[in-house]
DNA sequence: CATGAATGAGCTTTCATTCAT
DNA sequence: CATGAATGAAAGCTCATTCAT
């Protein structure tokens, strides 16, 4: 009920012309989306814009902050499917490289908000809340395949730092230098690339089930 | 020298201003800094640095080009310095996370071209050249290690992939979560994940020379 | 009235912009004038003037169409003042020469504009359906001076172009080498060359009822 | 000797420059020509054309008025050729309507100029100067007409004005609405115009020759 | 609440003109 | 004399923001 368009509610106006605004930045960057186009996208005129966010920077931290959780309630969802560490990683990597579509226009606004970020603190603080929330849920996995003595006991918080270092990393690689037929590749070298972090030789775990994995011993137990 | 008021070569004007820019993109970013900032910064009139650069734009290409052209020929130097794939690996693990200051600025800039190469084809073009020379020099120390046996037998796109991503992961993840003093904590994070991805155990390594870690199989052949 | 502050129609926005685009092109060229004049002379603001016209030339354009088409309508009025074709020349000529500061005004304008024209499609556009106005008024002159058997018997549209020669030509010249108390004479001038371009003898004619011209036969026929 | 490129002529230098301006020119109008353009034509840097000429309209005045100097020649010439006054006509006309290519180009800068003088005095000057030294040879085969007793006798100036009216009205309406193939039509028309003004029924003219013409009275006095 | 006309600061860009060489 | 690098005033245009309705 409350998914109308009626005003009833400053929040929902608010969703919804955070929405128009993520519509246009995906094809215009910054400096170069107006008020107005958010205005057009969101059916709404100027004047409502401008009284549901003070300016039109706000619009855009309130879109960096929405995208961000989005994408770290994403990977909480990823988690919380399984109790497999094996299978938690599968579905963050799958998280963060599926849906084409999603992944570019994501990494267009993230790059964007990051070069703001670089220098201004509102920004800077959305991301580091972002990093934040990827770092917990990563956390998780790794807890969870060291508790399960698939992985090898190494700190987690650095180990979290790798896997978002490599996930991040080979998504902008992939933005600039991989097309829509890549992705799964670059999906499956992050995932390989994780899991080898973590003592493990990811050729000998393809297709296999959690069971079949725990005889396995972690390669730095070996 | 060569700062001159007449300068006999074009380039070298050219240089100056994009010096210029550089400095003040630093501080602001691209659409704030004004022509005239980068002018004063020069102690060039406005009229001078549209005299060199059609746009305002082409500074900020050129700019984007020096950048990544200066890290990438930093890059190649932190190869040629040796011939021990481990060596040439801190080194290049060095060199992006060393001197605060200049990765910092380089990471702002770097983060703001991403953004605008996400859209743009002209930062695009320089930005996946500089990937192409990052994994030109990357590939040449794999190449090297998987030759010495040192490294497991991977796909050498493959793994330069990896690299660039775990490099540039944890630069980023430093620019907003890091400090000073974690610097060098970033950098060893780096070279251990780059390592352990290659198939060798950091930690047997630390302050081994080539020799001794010769008599090291990689752990894959173990 | 409808110089209020809220004008309900866009159309009186404009046309406010065009009349003070009117005033200051008088005094200055293209070249010279600049938006801020406009919006000085209109009593709004630069962003006023840009807000209803997309550039500085479409203000100039639209003041040229709305010039032209108010002497087209100048032209059709003073035919269709009479059925005589006499009086309805004089009427033209008359209303081209007439009220010297109009005079004055129309063709600083219109130079400007034909000097723009002579390369721009636009403008001269603009002037083609001019022409086309005035041709299809002075024709129905001519028609009707046929008609009558008071006119020469020659081809229609050249009599109109040559008509419109006339009268534009000595128009120029009298806007460089005349003064105001010579506007009647070259009005003058341009009713007997039309007169005799016709067949007839205006000297005749002068001062005497269309009655009395009728049992003139035009010079052709005599 | 004095033709050369060589500067020991400030006169040939600065008719370098007028001409360079005079092939520039017809492509762009004023506002958009700058003093590089026409440097770059004459083969000569920014800094010599402002050498000789002081200032950017410096250089336009010298060409209007180097311009208008050279159909005024032609005039003349047209004049000079013949003494029989229809003949004259013929070859005035014909000078006018000639050329194609010129024609265009000279009414191009010619209306331009003419825009410009209809505020500055010193266009305005040339343009005056340019008329005068029309009605000059206009005069002269007027006056050539009535000695011979060809032309019925009205007032000189006023036939003058007539005359360049009608060449200049026609010239100008076949810039705009006419194509090359026209042209010759029109100048059938300006000279027929004129002839009429002059009490001639054209088409007894009509490939005839002077003293076949003689025995023809004008209309006027028959 | 909502609108969108109106504002005007601020930006890029142009280019005539200057002047050291 | 000649050059062309350098200047900087001037202009068009954009657009976030305001505010009367």
């Amino acid at each position: 009920m409350a998914r109308t368009v009626s005003p009833e509610n400053e929040a929902i106006r608010r969703q919804q012309i955070v929405s128009a605004a993520h519509s246009v930045f995906i094809k215009k960057d910054y400096s170069k989306v107006r008020i107005e186009d958010i205005a057009k996208q969101a059916k709404l005129s100027k004047g409502a814009v401008l009284y549901y966010f003070e300016t039109k920077e706000d619009v855009f931290l309130a879109l960096f902050e929405w995208l961000t959780q989005l994408v770290a309630q994403r990977f909480e969802a990823a988690v919380e499917t399984s109790t497999d560490p094996l299978i938690q990683l599968d579905n963050v990597v799958d998280q963060a490289f599926d849906s084409v579509k999603l992944h570019r226009a994501f990494f267009r606004i993230y790059l964007d908000c990051l070069g703001q970020g670089s220098r201004k603190e509102e920004y800077a603080r959305i991301n580091r809340a972002f990093y934040q929330a990827c770092h917990e849920h990563y956390r998780k996995i790794i807890e969870n395949g060291q508790r399960k003595a698939l992985f090898r006991d190494i700190d987690v918080t650095d180990a979290s730092l790798v896997m978002r270092a490599i996930i991040e990393g080979l998504g902008v690689q992939w933005l600039f230098m991989g097309n829509d037929g890549d992705l799964k590749h670059y999906g499956k070298l992050a995932r390989e690339a994780i899991l080898r972090y973590h003592g493990l030789e990811p050729s000998e775990l393809a297709f296999k089930s959690i069971n079949e994995i725990n005889s396995l011993a972690p390669l730095g137990a070996r």
